[in-house]
DNA sequence: AAGATTCTCCTTGGATCCATTCGTAAGAAG
DNA sequence: CTTCTTACGAATGGATCCAAGGAGAATCTT
């Protein structure tokens, strides 16, 4: 449950359907949500951990502020690090991965590029890259993975180009599929920026 | 008061008071800090985001198990990344930067070196080197150094090469106060292995 | 005697309540 | 009129209470 109230908040969050700086309060999300404060201050406890909310003591929650421009580039790095290294790992468990899921989320991207619906796209594109950290290993590049790709999603720079976005991640699921480790590598290194 | 619980537990964990696997109880704890399961709850929850825990749901949480091997050369990767970088942009602002509080950090880790305590090199060896990432970026770096410096930690591997250790972090602290950008980076990215 | 089923207890997860603290606004004094 | 002080209010942080779920042990049946 717990979980579920999490992915809410980050994805209006990613969204930006919380703008930067908007404060959050912990018993209008409570009542929103319909649960009680408890649940809710451990998402935002999170999500503070995560990097996406700034808590000051006693004085209320907000939206973090855009990561600076100068660490950007540190990001992308570290980013296209982890998920070169889980794509190379994924290679070598690569009959035990459900391709089928993946494809899954590939469609539902489709669908929210399609239907220009920002908090979707956002969902299912860190979905899509997800699905390759968590093939790579289960559980322990994630808690990683997770806070650097958060900070790279709050400014979310394809807001135009939905579809390309889309053709892109479509030829990296098939490049996988393929069992092409050369290709794959390199659209997906092509497509984190 | 959180921040304190949650530093205490990470110490014991990291230094391994408490082992691999232990399962660890909030009601325990909370009669151990001698305050609520509230704030404990809290505490063991940012530790499960950082990895240092796992949680089954209604089922308890334990001491995470080591990472596995064949992540370790991507853990040194990254945090030699994060590093240097932030170590570059310390010397952009260098003379906001409190030298003297460093200097007390690396008296400190030379006090548990001598007195060969676990738990105090080990924190102050993270806090040597988180001096540098606060000192680089206020609350941007952190959230995304620590959950890998924290996992790189769990298998301390100096356990026998304490003073050694200590001359390392002593080179690197002279080096930074001399300004030496060069000297400073090939010192500290020979630190981290 | 071995296995399965059920009962019980222990632990977490959620809800509610109270204290604490910070911010803001209003009022009074200079 | 401006500024400082004080008081009130709102939101978090901590403590306590209740429900839910799983693990383990004991017992019953085959």
């Amino acid at each position: 449950m717990r979980e579920q109230i999490t992915e809410r908040i980050r994805s209006e969050v990613l969204s930006q359907q919380l703008p930067v700086g908007t404060r959050v309060r912990e018993e209008a999300l409570a009542k929103q949500f319909g649960v009680s404060r408890a649940p809710v201050r451990d998402a935002l406890l999170q999500l503070t951990s995560e990097g996406l909310l700034v808590a000051k003591p006693n004085c209320g929650m907000s939206v973090a502020p855009l990561p600076d421009k100068a660490i950007q580039p540190l990001v992308v790095a570290l980013r296209k690090r982890i998920e070169s290294f889980s794509l190379a790992r994924l290679f070598g468990r690569f009959e035990s991965i459900d391709l089928e899921a993946h494809a899954e989320i590939v469609g539902r991207l489709k669908e929210a590029c399609q239907a220009a619906d920002l908090s979707q796209v956002v969902y299912y594109d860190m979905a899509f890259h997800r699905f390759i950290i968590d093939a790579a290993d289960d559980r322990q590049l994630v808690s990683m993975w997770l806070p650097i790709v958060s900070r790279m999603m709050l400014n979310y720079s394809r807001h135009q180009n939905w579809m390309e976005s889309y053709e892109e991640h479509a030829a990296i699921a098939e490049a996988i599929r393929a069992g092409d480790r050369q290709l794959s590598r390199r659209l997906l290194l092509e497509n984190i920026l």
